[in-house]
RNA sequence: GCCCGGGUGGCGGAAUGGCAGACGCUGGGGACUUAAAAUCCCUUGCCCCGAUCGGGGCGUGUGGGUUCGACUCCCACCCCGGGCACCA
């Protein structure tokens, strides 16, 4: 309790009270509602929309709170800005609380939005709320739906039999995506298992190469990590298919006259080449162990190897194990017999599951000969250096050289050899050169109830029957029992199950799978520009105004999934002439991990700190300049109770500062200096408008190049120093030159906090919000230091400073240094060997 | 293994070729108070010399290099964090 019997106490800093003023009040001027206008240029700034959990933590604050500097602070820069915020509704904690407690996923989600929106809201940030979305309404929905349609037409979207990641705790199947190491990403020690479903797939690798060069537009603009992660994740790899002719069997086993196709960048290595190795589940194994003597146990070898991989875990660590099959191909460039390997590393979706094992230059071929004594050719020599032996062999060399050992491409440098090779294969006809991909096309179908129901029909007659447009959406069915065993709860639902075929009007199941929620987060962005069209996802003209985003704002953990995701949809949706352009964010920016000791603040480990106990306790903008000031925005920032106390002690002695001066202030006129006037003016105004206009020069460029928010905070820390010294302000400062720099503090703090900023505005006797108030004009004249202390070294090392007027040229400089008794004293007897002069910077004067 | 990012006081961090440690936290001392809290003032990298004013040395993971001058640039190495990984 802060007592207040002195009668003289100016009024103390209440958060709550001033907090909740300016949230009434910019919510009755509209403040932050954007609309399409050509007077202003547009800015789009947007932070990845969250997952409602119920409980918005620092870790959301964060992230928020730095787009809402940016927004704040592009407004005042008199940008047109679109700050929007929704719901990532849709999900598996919805359904995982219907298991539990017998919740209505709808029901719990809506709530859920409810406590997380007052949440929000209750922090301040600048949204255009009429905009919000929310992943889960069938309005929204509806339109992922459409686009699936539209997907189907072009022949994007399609249904196979595959084998799929099954986490068998989310009971539903993964995108590639979301296994990480083996694991689930959601449930971390729960392994994925292998399991063959009908699938519905969307052909993102069709777009493989666009994903990749389009990076070009991004470059800059993006974190240099994201786009390394998604090359890597693309994996482009270019090389060769080469078939090698599988050799007649003595026992008359079959495969004659078949092939085995293998791919490789390293075609130059093909002299070198010891097996061919196959995928346990190459479809060729069981015709080449046919006839085969021993086939008995071979095959019981072979069971065990594809037991193995059923575990991708194991894969990257597991011994490399591999049976010789009994059989032997023709490499067709050497005319060798190989014999043929079957072995656990070779994975049968990359390439063409199976690879030449050359021992001699590759990690993996070596390792696998090592094991199984195969032998080892030398083919490639290094350019430099000491040749190869077999004898010194005792790591393979993988880099290019020159090749040896290899009929007449001997002599030929790698790159000279891997264009011949290439060129010979495929003109005698056993070869092409080929570029493969890591990226596998994205499986949506989950067997989950809590997500868009996929829009089709099986007809008996007519087979698969997209669903017509004019029937969308198809809503998900309410009261659906949800035990999360087996398949896809809608399969119980027999009135939404069971339907009328929309072509024949015959009897028709629809489709009981629903999609993954990355569909959701692939294109809201661009619902936002016109969330309540009921006629098209968005119409064309608004988007082309307010895209590409300006700046994206989100953890680093989408980095591959939905930014690769939303790279795709933005493409499809410019081939259905959508959209007039291929990228959808311009700059995106990773804000690090909040952590609390030492580990990430997240629901899941409720590891978390509320984010309105936080406001409850110091108010919000003691939170907001917290968050900014602890650590440079990218970094991870350990939460700390000292650190935030801090920051409360700060605006409240701000607000002490206002206090005490703005009534004498409030009717004072602003007093902007001329230069002229200048001259006149005391030490002490020169000093607090030289502070002040550094410190907006230096702000400026945090805004617009550095996004270093925390030297922005201490900034202004400095400059309420700076004022607080100067105590009392009234002598020797006119109340103009006081208010002035007072106001341009304001500015300053209001993108950060901008509550209190409104009321120190207010006190300052403005009527008008600061919301709409420009950024202040840097004044390089006012900036200027009139002194400036110049080091002098000898030798490099600092032995004396002196007060110069700036700008000062180097004869001048150097001139006023050795005059100055101590240097003159320590140099006397020494030999000057070098002159070194920085301009308003430093003399160093070089003796020997 | 490969590819990124990082290593600065007791702590978060600042300084991107020119005074290392801005700003904040913590610690210490003082003022106010009956007392405490709050607030305000001083102080706070390490070591040495000096009676004080003051002066000197060391110091940005380690070792080398470039430079008049290096936290900053170059080379090698160590450690921490992240990503990818039998990808042929």
């Amino acid at each position: 309790m802060r007592g207040r019997e002195d009668s003289e106490a100016v009024a103390e800093y209440d958060p709550q009270m001033i907090e909740a003023k300016w949230q009434k009040r910019w919510e009755e001027q509209r403040a932050f509602e954007a609309d399409t206008e050509s007077a202003r240029s547009k800015y789009y700034l947007l932070e990845m929309l969250p997952y409602p959990s119920g409980t918005l933590h620092m870790g959301h604050m964060r992230n928020y709170t730095i787009g809402d500097a940016v927004a704040r602070y592009k407004r005042m820069r008199g940008f047109n800005v679109l700050h929007p915020m929704g719901w990532d509704a849709f999900g598996l904690p919805a359904e995982n609380a219907a298991i539990k407690h017998g919740t209505d996923p709808h029901v719990w989600t809506s709530r859920n939005i409810a406590e997380f929106k007052r949440a929000l809201r209750r922090f301040g940030f600048s949204y255009d709320w009429r905009r919000e979305i929310s992943t889960c309404d069938p309005e929204y929905y509806g339109w992922n739906q459409w686009f699936f349609l539209r997907m189907l037409e072009k022949g994007l979207a399609y249904r196979k039999l595959s084998r799929v990641n099954w986490c068998p705790e989310c009971a539903t199947v993964l995108a590639n995506e979301q296994v990480v190491n083996g694991y689930c990403w959601r449930h971390e020690d729960t392994q994925v298992e292998a399991k063959e479903i009908e699938q519905w797939f969307l052909k993102i690798t069709q777009y493989a190469d666009a994903l990749l060069d389009d990076m070009a537009q991004l470059e800059g603009g993006w974190p240099e990590r994201v786009l390394v992660m998604q090359r890597n994740w693309i994996g482009k790899s270019y090389g060769a298919k080469v078939r090698f002719a599988v050799a007649a069997a003595s026992g008359g086993a079959g495969a004659e006259g078949d092939a085995i196709e293998v791919f490789t960048t390293r075609i130059d290595t093909i002299y070198g080449a010891s097996a061919v190795i196959l995928a346990p589940e190459h479809p060729l194994i069981p015709k080449l162990v046919a006839g085969v003597a021993g086939r008995g146990a071979i095959e019981a070898q072979l069971a065990r190897l594809r037991q193995k991989i059923v575990r991708p875990i194991e894969l990257a660590t597991a011994e490399k194990e591999g049976i010789f099959i009994g059989r032997f191909a023709i490499n067709p460039f050497s005319g060798a017999s190989l014999p043929i390997w079957v072995a656990n590393f070779v994975v049968m979706e990359y390439g063409s599951g199976a690879v030449m094992c050359v021992p001699a230059h590759d990690q993996r071929d070596f390792e696998f000969a090592e094991k199984y004594r195969l032998p080892k050719p030398i083919v490639v020599q290094p350019v430099s250096g000491q040749p190869l032996t077999p004898a010194t062999l005792d790591a393979p060399y993988t880099d290019y050289g020159r090749l040896v050992n290899s009929g007449p491409y001997s002599g030929l440098s790698s790159e000279q050899a891997i264009e011949r090779m290439t060129a010979d294969a495929k003109a005698k006809g056993f070869g092409e050169p080929h570029t493969t991909y890591r990226l596998r096309d994205w499986g949506i179908s989950r067997q989950r109830y809590w997500g868009t129901p996929i829009p089709v029909l099986y007809c008996e007659r007519c087979g698969l029957v997209p669903v017509p447009d004019e029937q969308l959406p198809v809503l998900l069915p309410p009261n659906v029992r949800i035990t999360g065993m087996g398949q896809s709860p809608l399969a119980n639902v027999p009135e939404f199950v069971n339907t009328t075929c929309a072509r024949c009007g015959g009897p028709a199941r629809r489709e009981t799978d629903t999609m993954d929620t990355f569909i959701d987060s692939s294109w809201y962005f661009y619902r936002y520009t016109d969330p309540h069209n009921s006629r098209a996802p968005f119409d064309f003209e608004t988007v082309r105004y307010w895209f590409p985003i300006d700046q994206y704002v989100g953890g680093i953990v989408h980095a591959i999934l939905h930014l690769l995701y939303s790279r795709f949809f933005c493409k499809v949706m410019r081939d259905l002439g959508l959209v007039d352009h291929s990228e959808p964010v311009k700059r995106l920016f990773n804000q690090g991990t909040v952590l609390k000791g030492g580990t990430a603040m997240s629901k899941s480990t409720g590891n978390i700190v509320a984010g309105e106990d936080m406001a409850r306790q110091y108010g919000c903008d003691t939170g907001r300049l917290y968050t900014l000031f602890a650590a440079p925005p990218e970094k991870d920032l350990e939460w700390s109770e000292q650190g935030i106390e801090g920051c409360s002690r700060f605006l409240h002695r701000l607000f002490r500062l206002f206090a005490r001066h703005a009534e004498r202030l409030r009717g004072v006129a602003v007093g902007n200096p001329r230069p002229a006037e200048l001259a006149s003016a005391t030490e002490k105004e020169k000093a607090l408008l030289r502070k002040a206009h550094q410190t907006l020069r230096r702000i400026t460029h945090d805004f617009e190049a550095r996004w270093h928010f925390n030297t922005s905070v201490a900034l202004i820390m400095e400059l309420a120093n700076e004022l607080q010294s100067k105590e009392p302000l009234e002598q020797d400062a006119s109340p103009g030159v006081v208010k002035e720099v007072l106001e341009l503090l304001t500015l300053m703090l209001a993108p950060m906090a901008p509550h209190l900023a409104e009321e120190l505005w207010e006190m300052l006797g403005h009527a008008g919000g600061l919301v709409a108030a420009p950024w202040p004009q840097f004044q390089e004249q006012l900036a200027k230091e009139e002194q400036i202390e110049v080091v002098i070294q000898i030798n490099g090392r600092v032995r004396g400073k002196m007060l110069v007027e700036p700008g000062l040229g180097e004869e001048e400089l150097y001139g006023r240094a050795v005059t100055d008794p101590r240097i003159a004293q320590l140099i006397a007897s020494q030999r000057v060997v070098k002159k070194i002069v920085v301009r308003d910077k430093l003399v160093n004067v070089v003796v020997g």
